[in-house]
DNA sequence: TTAATCATGTAACACGTTACATGATTGC
DNA sequence: GCAATCATGTAACGTGTTACATGATTAA
Protein backbone atom coordinates (compact mmCIF):
# COMPACT_ATOMS: atom_id res chain seq x y z
CA UNK A 1 0.00 0.00 0.00
CA UNK A 2 2.89 2.35 -0.85
CA UNK A 3 1.01 4.63 -3.64
CA UNK A 4 -1.47 5.94 -1.08
CA UNK A 5 1.20 6.53 1.40
CA UNK A 6 3.49 8.04 -1.12
CA UNK A 7 0.32 10.62 -1.78
CA UNK A 8 -0.39 11.32 2.13
CA UNK A 9 2.81 12.36 2.74
CA UNK A 10 3.03 14.64 -1.03
CA UNK A 11 -0.25 15.79 0.78
CA UNK A 12 1.08 16.42 4.10
CA UNK A 13 3.27 19.34 2.59
CA UNK A 14 -0.06 21.23 1.49
CA UNK A 15 -3.29 20.70 -0.33
CA UNK A 16 -2.74 19.63 -4.37
CA UNK A 17 -5.21 18.39 -6.64
CA UNK A 18 -4.40 15.47 -8.35
CA UNK A 19 -3.23 17.14 -11.38
CA UNK A 20 -0.40 18.92 -9.11
CA UNK A 21 0.35 15.24 -7.33
CA UNK A 22 0.76 13.22 -10.39
CA UNK A 23 3.48 15.67 -11.77
CA UNK A 24 5.23 16.02 -8.23
CA UNK A 25 5.05 12.57 -8.08
CA UNK A 26 6.52 12.09 -11.44
CA UNK A 27 9.33 14.72 -10.84
CA UNK A 28 10.23 12.85 -7.31
CA UNK A 29 8.87 9.73 -6.56
CA UNK A 30 8.92 7.99 -10.04
CA UNK A 31 12.52 6.60 -10.08
CA UNK A 32 11.24 4.15 -7.22
CA UNK A 33 7.74 4.69 -7.42
CA UNK A 34 6.13 4.18 -11.22
CA UNK A 35 1.71 5.30 -11.13
CA UNK A 36 -0.49 6.02 -13.94
CA UNK A 37 -2.14 9.16 -13.76
CA UNK A 38 -5.72 7.20 -13.76
CA UNK A 39 -4.28 4.96 -10.86
CA UNK A 40 -3.49 8.59 -8.87
CA UNK A 41 -7.06 9.84 -9.67
CA UNK A 42 -8.31 6.23 -8.13
CA UNK A 43 -6.60 5.93 -5.45
CA UNK A 44 -7.62 9.46 -4.32
CA UNK A 45 -11.32 8.49 -4.74
CA UNK A 46 -10.33 5.90 -3.01
CA UNK A 47 -8.76 7.60 0.02
CA UNK A 48 -11.17 10.00 0.05
CA UNK A 49 -13.74 7.32 0.72
CA UNK A 50 -11.45 6.04 3.91
CA UNK A 51 -11.47 9.64 5.22
CA UNK A 52 -7.43 10.21 5.30
CA UNK A 53 -8.42 13.08 2.90
CA UNK A 54 -10.93 15.60 2.00
CA UNK A 55 -11.42 17.63 -1.05
CA UNK A 56 -13.22 20.83 -2.36
CA UNK A 57 -14.15 21.81 -6.10
CA UNK A 58 -12.64 24.88 -7.41
CA UNK A 59 -14.31 27.01 -10.03
CA UNK A 60 -11.86 28.14 -12.34
CA UNK A 61 -13.38 30.19 -15.55
CA UNK A 62 -10.09 30.42 -17.63
CA UNK A 63 -9.36 26.67 -17.20
CA UNK A 64 -11.21 24.06 -16.42
CA UNK A 65 -12.51 23.30 -13.02
CA UNK A 66 -10.33 21.42 -10.33
CA UNK A 67 -11.04 19.30 -6.94
CA UNK A 68 -8.12 20.28 -4.31
CA UNK A 69 -7.31 17.12 -1.71
CA UNK A 70 -6.24 18.05 1.26
CA UNK A 71 -5.36 15.64 4.55
CA UNK A 72 -7.76 15.40 7.31
CA UNK A 73 -6.49 14.13 10.69
CA UNK A 74 -7.39 10.38 10.10
CA UNK A 75 -5.12 10.66 6.49
CA UNK A 76 -2.40 12.18 8.92
CA UNK A 77 -2.43 9.53 11.72
CA UNK A 78 -2.74 6.89 8.70
CA UNK A 79 0.80 8.28 7.61
CA UNK A 80 2.54 7.79 11.65
CA UNK A 81 1.23 4.48 11.75
CA UNK A 82 3.00 3.24 8.46
CA UNK A 83 5.62 5.21 8.95
CA UNK A 84 5.91 3.69 12.47
CA UNK A 85 5.30 -0.10 11.15
CA UNK A 86 8.67 -1.23 9.82
CA UNK A 87 8.57 -3.77 7.20
CA UNK A 88 8.48 -7.65 8.06
CA UNK A 89 9.33 -9.40 5.05
CA UNK A 90 12.84 -9.70 4.89
CA UNK A 91 12.75 -9.86 0.80
CA UNK A 92 10.80 -7.48 -0.14
CA UNK A 93 13.40 -4.61 1.38
CA UNK A 94 16.08 -5.86 -1.34
CA UNK A 95 14.71 -8.10 -3.83
CA UNK A 96 13.28 -6.21 -6.90
CA UNK A 97 11.08 -7.39 -10.30
CA UNK A 98 12.82 -7.20 -13.08
CA UNK A 99 11.50 -8.13 -16.73
CA UNK A 100 15.06 -7.48 -17.99
CA UNK A 101 16.78 -9.97 -15.48
CA UNK A 102 13.96 -12.92 -16.37
CA UNK A 103 15.01 -11.98 -20.04
CA UNK A 104 18.58 -12.10 -19.15
CA UNK A 105 18.22 -15.79 -17.18
CA UNK A 106 16.33 -17.14 -20.36
CA UNK A 107 19.04 -15.84 -22.79
CA UNK A 108 20.21 -19.51 -23.44
CA UNK A 109 17.58 -19.63 -25.56
CA UNK A 110 18.31 -16.65 -27.83
CA UNK A 111 20.74 -16.50 -30.92
CA UNK A 112 23.97 -14.57 -28.62
CA UNK A 113 24.15 -11.56 -30.81
CA UNK A 114 20.91 -10.90 -29.97
CA UNK A 115 21.54 -11.18 -26.33
CA UNK A 116 24.54 -8.88 -27.20
CA UNK A 117 22.18 -6.24 -28.45
CA UNK A 118 20.22 -6.85 -25.77
CA UNK A 119 22.81 -5.79 -23.11
CA UNK A 120 24.03 -3.18 -25.66
CA UNK A 121 20.77 -1.38 -25.16
CA UNK A 122 20.31 -1.82 -21.61
CA UNK A 123 23.74 0.00 -21.75
CA UNK A 124 22.30 2.77 -23.12
CA UNK A 125 19.42 2.83 -21.11
CA UNK A 126 21.18 2.53 -17.90
CA UNK A 127 23.64 6.13 -19.04
CA UNK A 128 20.06 7.73 -19.96
CA UNK A 129 18.95 7.44 -16.18
CA UNK A 130 22.28 7.99 -14.72
CA UNK A 131 21.79 11.74 -16.30
CA UNK A 132 18.25 11.88 -15.46
CA UNK A 133 19.65 11.41 -11.90
CA UNK A 134 21.52 14.63 -12.49
CA UNK A 135 18.31 16.97 -13.47
CA UNK A 136 16.77 15.18 -10.36
CA UNK A 137 19.76 16.94 -8.43
CA UNK A 138 18.99 20.41 -9.92
CA UNK A 139 15.35 19.92 -9.04
CA UNK A 140 16.38 19.01 -5.40
CA UNK A 141 18.74 22.17 -5.70
CA UNK A 142 16.22 24.24 -6.71
CA UNK A 143 13.74 23.41 -3.85
CA UNK A 144 16.24 23.21 -1.67
CA UNK A 145 17.04 27.25 -1.91
CA UNK A 146 13.62 27.89 -1.02
CA UNK A 147 14.72 25.52 2.34
CA UNK A 148 11.99 25.36 5.15
CA UNK A 149 11.89 21.80 4.70
CA UNK A 150 15.40 20.78 4.56
CA UNK A 151 14.36 17.83 6.12
CA UNK A 152 12.26 16.69 3.24
CA UNK A 153 15.13 17.38 0.90
CA UNK A 154 17.47 15.66 2.23
CA UNK A 155 15.62 12.14 2.46
CA UNK A 156 14.37 13.48 -1.55
CA UNK A 157 18.33 13.03 -1.96
CA UNK A 158 18.89 10.66 -0.14
CA UNK A 159 16.40 8.14 -2.20
CA UNK A 160 18.44 9.90 -5.51
CA UNK A 161 22.02 8.78 -4.51
CA UNK A 162 20.52 5.78 -3.89
CA UNK A 163 19.12 5.57 -7.49
CA UNK A 164 22.19 6.78 -8.25
CA UNK A 165 24.38 4.28 -6.67
CA UNK A 166 22.15 1.49 -8.16
CA UNK A 167 22.74 2.65 -11.70
CA UNK A 168 26.18 2.82 -11.78
CA UNK A 169 26.46 -0.54 -10.31
CA UNK A 170 24.20 -1.85 -12.98
CA UNK A 171 26.67 -0.14 -15.36
CA UNK A 172 29.03 -1.96 -13.92
CA UNK A 173 27.87 -5.09 -14.37
CA UNK A 174 26.38 -4.75 -17.47
CA UNK A 175 29.68 -3.40 -19.25
CA UNK A 176 31.35 -6.69 -17.62
CA UNK A 177 28.60 -9.15 -19.14
CA UNK A 178 29.36 -7.59 -22.57
CA UNK A 179 33.12 -7.87 -21.95
CA UNK A 180 32.20 -11.96 -20.40
CA UNK A 181 30.27 -12.67 -24.15
CA UNK A 182 32.56 -11.40 -26.54
CA UNK A 183 35.76 -12.70 -24.87
CA UNK A 184 34.02 -16.30 -24.72
CA UNK A 185 33.00 -15.70 -28.25
CA UNK A 186 36.63 -15.22 -29.03
CA UNK A 187 37.91 -18.13 -27.65
CA UNK A 188 35.45 -20.21 -29.66
CA UNK A 189 36.64 -19.01 -33.06
CA UNK A 190 39.94 -19.89 -32.29
CA UNK B 1 3.43 -10.69 -18.52
CA UNK B 2 6.85 -11.93 -17.40
CA UNK B 3 5.96 -14.90 -15.11
CA UNK B 4 4.36 -16.98 -17.55
CA UNK B 5 7.45 -16.52 -19.56
CA UNK B 6 9.88 -17.60 -16.63
CA UNK B 7 7.72 -20.54 -16.44
CA UNK B 8 7.81 -21.24 -19.77
CA UNK B 9 11.64 -20.83 -20.14
CA UNK B 10 11.46 -23.44 -16.66
CA UNK B 11 9.85 -26.25 -18.57
CA UNK B 12 11.59 -25.81 -21.57
CA UNK B 13 14.40 -27.54 -19.39
CA UNK B 14 11.93 -30.36 -19.52
CA UNK B 15 8.28 -31.51 -18.24
CA UNK B 16 7.04 -30.54 -14.75
CA UNK B 17 4.28 -30.46 -12.36
CA UNK B 18 3.60 -26.85 -10.55
CA UNK B 19 4.56 -28.22 -7.16
CA UNK B 20 8.55 -28.83 -8.76
CA UNK B 21 8.15 -25.35 -10.62
CA UNK B 22 7.69 -23.76 -7.85
CA UNK B 23 10.33 -24.91 -6.03
CA UNK B 24 12.61 -23.97 -9.40
CA UNK B 25 11.29 -21.14 -9.31
CA UNK B 26 12.43 -20.05 -5.54
CA UNK B 27 15.72 -21.30 -6.35
CA UNK B 28 16.84 -19.81 -9.25
CA UNK B 29 14.41 -16.73 -10.16
CA UNK B 30 13.29 -15.62 -6.78
CA UNK B 31 15.93 -12.87 -6.18
CA UNK B 32 14.59 -10.92 -9.07
CA UNK B 33 10.97 -12.20 -9.23
CA UNK B 34 8.56 -13.15 -6.59
CA UNK B 35 5.76 -15.67 -6.67
CA UNK B 36 3.34 -17.42 -4.96
CA UNK B 37 2.58 -20.68 -4.95
CA UNK B 38 -1.18 -20.40 -5.78
CA UNK B 39 -0.08 -17.79 -8.27
CA UNK B 40 1.83 -20.35 -10.13
CA UNK B 41 -0.91 -22.82 -10.50
CA UNK B 42 -3.04 -19.88 -11.37
CA UNK B 43 -0.94 -19.07 -14.15
CA UNK B 44 -0.58 -23.04 -15.41
CA UNK B 45 -4.47 -23.21 -16.02
CA UNK B 46 -4.16 -19.85 -17.33
CA UNK B 47 -1.28 -20.92 -19.83
CA UNK B 48 -2.92 -24.30 -20.34
CA UNK B 49 -6.03 -22.52 -21.86
CA UNK B 50 -4.11 -20.39 -24.07
CA UNK B 51 -2.51 -23.53 -25.25
CA UNK B 52 1.00 -22.95 -24.54
CA UNK B 53 1.22 -25.97 -22.58
CA UNK B 54 -0.15 -29.41 -21.72
CA UNK B 55 -0.53 -31.59 -18.72
CA UNK B 56 -0.96 -35.26 -17.79
CA UNK B 57 -2.39 -36.36 -14.58
CA UNK B 58 0.01 -38.64 -12.63
CA UNK B 59 -1.54 -41.39 -10.31
CA UNK B 60 0.70 -41.82 -7.15
CA UNK B 61 -0.55 -43.99 -4.76
CA UNK B 62 2.37 -43.49 -1.77
CA UNK B 63 1.87 -39.64 -2.69
CA UNK B 64 -1.02 -37.45 -3.09
CA UNK B 65 -1.80 -37.67 -7.18
CA UNK B 66 0.56 -35.05 -9.46
CA UNK B 67 -0.23 -33.03 -12.96
CA UNK B 68 2.78 -32.49 -14.94
CA UNK B 69 2.82 -29.75 -17.76
CA UNK B 70 5.20 -29.84 -20.51
CA UNK B 71 5.85 -27.32 -23.26
CA UNK B 72 3.64 -27.24 -26.31
CA UNK B 73 4.61 -26.01 -29.82
CA UNK B 74 2.59 -22.96 -29.49
CA UNK B 75 4.48 -22.41 -25.88
CA UNK B 76 7.65 -22.56 -27.54
CA UNK B 77 6.58 -20.17 -30.02
CA UNK B 78 5.39 -17.44 -27.37
CA UNK B 79 8.44 -17.76 -25.55
CA UNK B 80 10.32 -17.26 -28.41
CA UNK B 81 8.30 -14.12 -29.60
CA UNK B 82 8.64 -12.83 -26.24
CA UNK B 83 12.54 -13.00 -25.94
CA UNK B 84 12.70 -11.53 -29.47
CA UNK B 85 10.52 -8.68 -28.38
CA UNK B 86 12.94 -5.76 -27.29
CA UNK B 87 11.08 -3.66 -23.57
CA UNK B 88 10.34 -0.24 -25.52
CA UNK B 89 9.56 1.14 -21.85
CA UNK B 90 12.45 2.88 -20.85
CA UNK B 91 12.31 3.24 -17.49
CA UNK B 92 11.17 -0.50 -16.61
CA UNK B 93 14.46 -1.73 -17.77
CA UNK B 94 16.21 -0.03 -14.93
CA UNK B 95 13.64 1.37 -12.47
CA UNK B 96 12.48 -0.57 -9.38
CA UNK B 97 9.01 -0.47 -6.86
CA UNK B 98 10.86 0.00 -3.75
CA UNK B 99 8.20 0.28 -0.28
CA UNK B 100 11.79 0.99 1.56
CA UNK B 101 12.89 4.29 -0.57
CA UNK B 102 9.19 5.86 -0.09
CA UNK B 103 9.56 5.53 3.58
CA UNK B 104 13.15 6.97 3.24
CA UNK B 105 11.63 9.58 0.88
CA UNK B 106 8.80 10.12 3.67
CA UNK B 107 11.31 9.86 6.64
CA UNK B 108 11.57 13.63 7.23
CA UNK B 109 8.33 12.69 9.28
CA UNK B 110 9.64 10.50 11.67
CA UNK B 111 11.99 10.71 14.57
CA UNK B 112 15.34 10.26 13.83
CA UNK B 113 16.26 7.39 15.56
CA UNK B 114 13.27 5.65 13.95
CA UNK B 115 15.30 6.44 10.90
CA UNK B 116 18.35 5.36 12.07
CA UNK B 117 16.84 1.84 13.34
CA UNK B 118 15.12 1.56 9.92
CA UNK B 119 18.75 2.17 8.02
CA UNK B 120 20.27 -0.47 10.53
CA UNK B 121 17.65 -3.00 9.84
CA UNK B 122 17.78 -2.54 5.97
CA UNK B 123 21.97 -3.05 6.41
CA UNK B 124 21.14 -6.37 8.51
CA UNK B 125 19.10 -7.20 5.30
CA UNK B 126 21.36 -6.76 2.77
CA UNK B 127 24.09 -8.16 4.49
CA UNK B 128 21.69 -11.31 4.81
CA UNK B 129 20.60 -10.98 0.84
CA UNK B 130 24.55 -11.04 0.30
CA UNK B 131 24.75 -14.24 2.12
CA UNK B 132 21.72 -15.96 0.30
CA UNK B 133 23.89 -14.75 -3.04
CA UNK B 134 26.28 -17.35 -1.90
CA UNK B 135 24.45 -20.14 -1.56
CA UNK B 136 23.01 -19.49 -4.96
CA UNK B 137 26.19 -19.47 -6.23
CA UNK B 138 26.79 -23.38 -4.82
CA UNK B 139 23.40 -24.02 -5.99
CA UNK B 140 24.73 -22.72 -9.37
CA UNK B 141 28.12 -24.50 -9.08
CA UNK B 142 26.24 -28.18 -8.06
CA UNK B 143 24.09 -27.59 -11.08
CA UNK B 144 26.92 -26.86 -13.95
CA UNK B 145 29.04 -29.66 -12.63
CA UNK B 146 25.94 -31.89 -14.00
CA UNK B 147 26.83 -29.77 -17.36
CA UNK B 148 24.96 -30.02 -20.72
CA UNK B 149 22.78 -26.70 -20.35
CA UNK B 150 25.96 -25.00 -19.63
CA UNK B 151 24.78 -22.17 -21.50
CA UNK B 152 21.60 -21.57 -19.23
CA UNK B 153 23.80 -21.79 -16.03
CA UNK B 154 26.00 -18.92 -17.65
CA UNK B 155 23.11 -16.84 -17.72
CA UNK B 156 21.64 -17.66 -14.19
CA UNK B 157 25.28 -16.55 -13.23
CA UNK B 158 25.08 -13.44 -14.78
CA UNK B 159 21.46 -12.73 -12.93
CA UNK B 160 23.03 -13.87 -9.80
CA UNK B 161 26.31 -11.23 -10.10
CA UNK B 162 23.36 -8.54 -10.77
CA UNK B 163 21.84 -9.34 -7.72
CA UNK B 164 25.28 -9.45 -5.86
CA UNK B 165 26.35 -6.16 -7.29
CA UNK B 166 23.27 -4.27 -6.86
CA UNK B 167 23.30 -5.87 -3.32
CA UNK B 168 26.48 -4.22 -2.67
CA UNK B 169 25.65 -0.76 -4.03
CA UNK B 170 23.08 -1.17 -1.21
CA UNK B 171 25.21 -1.98 1.45
CA UNK B 172 27.73 0.96 0.60
CA UNK B 173 24.90 3.42 0.11
CA UNK B 174 23.24 2.71 3.42
CA UNK B 175 25.97 2.58 5.35
CA UNK B 176 27.19 6.33 4.01
CA UNK B 177 23.27 7.41 4.67
CA UNK B 178 23.99 6.28 8.62
CA UNK B 179 27.46 8.21 8.68
CA UNK B 180 25.32 11.11 7.15
CA UNK B 181 22.52 11.14 9.72
CA UNK B 182 25.11 10.42 12.86
CA UNK B 183 27.55 12.89 11.49
CA UNK B 184 24.62 15.87 11.31
CA UNK B 185 23.43 14.92 14.47
CA UNK B 186 27.00 15.43 15.79
CA UNK B 187 27.27 18.92 14.50
CA UNK B 188 24.10 19.56 15.92
CA UNK B 189 25.01 18.57 19.59
CA UNK B 190 28.24 21.23 19.16
C1' DT C 1 -2.49 24.44 -37.22
C1' DT C 2 -0.47 21.54 -34.24
C1' DA C 3 1.38 20.30 -29.93
C1' DA C 4 1.61 21.18 -25.12
C1' DT C 5 -0.48 22.32 -20.78
C1' DC C 6 -4.34 22.24 -17.74
C1' DA C 7 -7.70 18.98 -15.60
C1' DT C 8 -10.53 14.98 -14.67
C1' DG C 9 -11.95 10.74 -14.88
C1' DT C 10 -14.31 5.53 -16.40
C1' DA C 11 -13.98 0.68 -17.76
C1' DA C 12 -11.89 -3.44 -18.45
C1' DC C 13 -8.41 -6.32 -17.74
C1' DA C 14 -4.04 -8.23 -15.91
C1' DC C 15 -1.38 -9.41 -12.22
C1' DG C 16 -0.05 -9.87 -7.23
C1' DT C 17 -1.26 -11.03 -2.33
C1' DT C 18 -3.50 -13.26 1.54
C1' DA C 19 -6.15 -16.49 3.70
C1' DC C 20 -7.95 -20.81 3.69
C1' DA C 21 -8.68 -25.98 2.73
C1' DT C 22 -7.20 -30.88 2.34
C1' DG C 23 -4.65 -35.00 3.49
C1' DA C 24 -1.07 -38.59 3.24
C1' DT C 25 3.85 -39.85 4.47
C1' DT C 26 8.37 -39.45 6.66
C1' DG C 27 11.83 -38.23 10.01
C1' DC C 28 12.94 -36.38 14.78
C1' DG D 1 3.22 -36.31 18.86
C1' DC D 2 4.90 -32.53 15.76
C1' DA D 3 7.04 -30.48 11.92
C1' DA D 4 8.35 -30.95 7.29
C1' DT D 5 7.66 -32.56 2.66
C1' DC D 6 4.66 -33.74 -1.04
C1' DA D 7 0.78 -31.85 -3.86
C1' DT D 8 -3.08 -29.12 -5.39
C1' DG D 9 -5.94 -25.67 -5.51
C1' DT D 10 -10.23 -21.71 -4.58
C1' DA D 11 -11.92 -17.13 -3.25
C1' DA D 12 -11.56 -12.58 -2.31
C1' DC D 13 -9.31 -8.65 -2.54
C1' DG D 14 -5.72 -5.17 -3.78
C1' DT D 15 -2.96 -3.03 -7.03
C1' DG D 16 -1.09 -1.90 -11.65
C1' DT D 17 -1.85 -1.19 -16.71
C1' DT D 18 -4.11 0.20 -20.99
C1' DA D 19 -7.31 2.33 -23.67
C1' DC D 20 -10.48 5.74 -24.10
C1' DA D 21 -13.15 10.32 -23.50
C1' DT D 22 -13.58 15.41 -23.02
C1' DG D 23 -12.46 20.16 -23.92
C1' DA D 24 -10.48 24.82 -23.18
C1' DT D 25 -6.16 27.83 -23.62
C1' DT D 26 -1.60 29.13 -25.11
C1' DA D 27 2.83 29.18 -27.45
C1' DA D 28 5.67 27.81 -31.69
Amino acid sequence: MSLKHGLLGLLNAGPMTGYELDRSFKRSLAHFWQAQTSQIYRELTAMEEKGWLQSEEVIQTEKPNKRVYSLTEAGNEELQRWLSTPETDVAKAVVVRSAFLMRVFLAGEMPEEEVLTMLQHFKEECLKTLGSFASNREAIAHYGAAAAHEKRVKYWELTVMYGESQCRAALDWVEQAIFLLKDEKKHEAT
